[in-house]
DNA sequence: CCCCAAGAGTTGATGTGTCAACTCTAGCCT
DNA sequence: AGGCTAGAGTTGACACATCAACTCTTGGGG
């Protein structure tokens, strides 16, 4: 196996640097106009209907306890309601207050401006097929699922 | 503005997983062989010679504060030294310790190479121009500097 | 029936990044 | 000289992710 060469340390960086600054620029826009991080908006358009916690991780992809501790501090804003979960009492549901619907759809329409700004509409049709195809090689390959 | 399509979402969601993917795994690549993170990382390869703190967060395009406060935990797990910086006596000066020096030459070794085959060595030129081109067009963008 | 093992969720510790407030030094202005 | 301000660096408070340890409930075996 060759080593990196300079020019692939450069290619390297450049991406990586593009991929931080874009990154950063949708964040600030969501915390901007919305008032919430990337992970809250995630959470806000999964639970479209009630759930459990752990159907709420596996839909996301994430552990459970980044989950726990994410749903506790937007429990404490009113955009998310735990809720008795029936049998036995404890709260293992969880919804969205009427709060967080209402966020969810104004986030839905400020991200999806973002990201059309920022990147669909500077991207040609062969670089969005470029890069289609290589995230969902890279997706088959690293999780086999 | 058009709105985004469900096209356009899965197409942005494919990517932002893959990048995470990507992420996830050169991370772990690196905690893992060398015991550092990323960011531990692109210190160690950008500190080739003793600097002061604000240059070394010029370099990485970093604040000052993050860069002080992982500087602190290096300095403790003696990767880094803080020096004097002659005039006035207050320490702002930072260099690699001889510990730091080894495990930059080891971690471009390991990481390089996983990224060469995580990354470079899965790239068609299609796909690796695609993304050169975009990543170069966003930097500018962003960054008019 | 009682105990206990498995599953679901939570919690605490730690590492990390961001923002704002702070300290220290040096240089300038009067 | 005395004081003010700008720049450099640090620090503290908080948001967030991960890991491990913990609690609570349920559903079996004995």
């Amino acid at each position: 196996m060759a080593n990196m060469s300079s020019e692939d340390w450069a290619f390297w960086d450049t991406w990586m640097r593009a991929q931080r600054l874009l990154v950063r620029e949708l964040d600030r826009g969501l915390q901007r106009d919305c008032g919430i991080s990337k992970a809250e908006f995630s959470v806000l358009v999964t639970l479209r209907r009630p759930m459990r916690v752990g159907e709420l991780a596996d839909a996301l992809g994430w552990e459970k306890s980044r989950v726990a501790h994410l749903l506790t501090r937007m429990e404490k804003r009113g955009l998310v309601a735990r809720t008795e979960d029936g049998a036995g009492g404890r709260r293992t549901g969880i919804e969205l207050t009427g709060e967080g619907r209402r966020l969810a759809g104004s986030a839905t329409r400020v991200h999806g401006a973002n990201i059309r700004r920022h990147v669909l509409d500077s991207l040609t049709p062969e670089q969005a097929a470029a890069i289609r195809s290589w995230s969902e090689a890279l997706i088959a390959r690293v999780e086999p699922s």
